[in-house]
DNA sequence: CTTGCTGCAAAAGTTTTGCACACGT
DNA sequence: ACGTGTGCAAAACTTTTGCAGCAAG
């Protein structure tokens, strides 16, 4: 949709000095690592975990990385601790889909969003839930809450699954 | 709280032969262990971890159990055994509240339900979600999914916290 | 240079599983 | 009796942490 930008980076580029600025914020440091785990964690388009993104950097040497001779392999410990800055950065959110394992999304500049998952085939798609928002406040309303943030997960079978389940 | 047997026992009795039919229909056993785990969750008001579960039945005999000399320790596997039991029973149910750990709570008769949580003291509300069903139903229905279930957890902040945060 | 970062391996926390024995039905 | 269930302890998994060396600013 968005075409510019500063290159033909897209989504990455802005992100990225997004995440630096955080960085800088807190006297972090922007390493060789945590551009990587950020650049793995762009590529994804849907709900991820940690091993996901440990899995996709083992040996693949990301184009954007040039002359790429930098390993490549980030251990997991820095990809744990790098998410929790990703999260606090507010680039990513935890989406909750299952227990016993985290699962993660981009946060689409802080619009609220939901995710559809089909129980069958577990493709996941993210939607917007600003319809929501007053159904929310009613709710906490009636509870004297003051609206933080939500979690929606809608299980459902989707056309490829009820299709096959027909075949 | 709880009087004797099978009469005034209120909730428990009920769900209990729910519990019963189930594992019949399974040719699974109802069992010591599995009564005395019902108990427990049937004792919870609110959400629970198996973990909870496990606190709850160390050394305590519950009254109900009449002249109780059975040990009352139930090993943590067979918890976790059992409330696979109960959730494919539809007794308890899953709720997302981090992953991590698994939280669960009584599914009261099937009626759809979401939790407000307290960001601050963690407390939990339950409450009912049908009011979202046509928003479920249309969320699905623009994404050609069939919908099946839905889970939606609220973070907010309770009044006891905002009250505590004023003075 | 100073301070924070990384990798490794060990630890921690939750849930699962293999096995020998015990118990509902 | 038969077939399940149970407890124990070990295993499996995800995530966290201590530490020695490394690197960003």
């Amino acid at each position: 949709m968005v075409r510019t930008a500063d290159a033909e980076d897209g989504l990455i580029t802005p992100v990225c000095s997004i995440f630096r600025r955080f960085l800088k914020r807190q006297n972090l440091r922007f390493t060789t690592e945590r551009a990587l785990i950020l650049e793995a964690v762009m590529s994804k388009a849907d709900v991820f975990e940690a091993d996901d993104l440990y899995a996709e950097m083992r040996g693949a040497v990301p184009e954007s990385r040039g002359a790429g001779e930098k390993p490549t392999t980030v251990s997991r410990a820095t990809i744990y601790r790098t998410l929790k800055h990703l999260l606090e950065a507010g680039i990513i959110r935890e989406v909750l889909i299952d227990s016993g394992k985290a699962h993660y999304a981009q946060s689409f500049g802080g619009r609220p969003t939901g995710h559809l998952v089909c129980v069958e085939t577990e493709r996941i798609v993210a939607f917007p839930t600003e319809r929501l928002d007053a159904l929310m406040r009613e709710i906490c309303a009636e509870h004297g809450f003051e609206p933080v943030s939500h979690r929606l997960v809608v299980y459902g079978v989707s056309p490829e699954a009820s299709a096959a389940d027909q075949g």
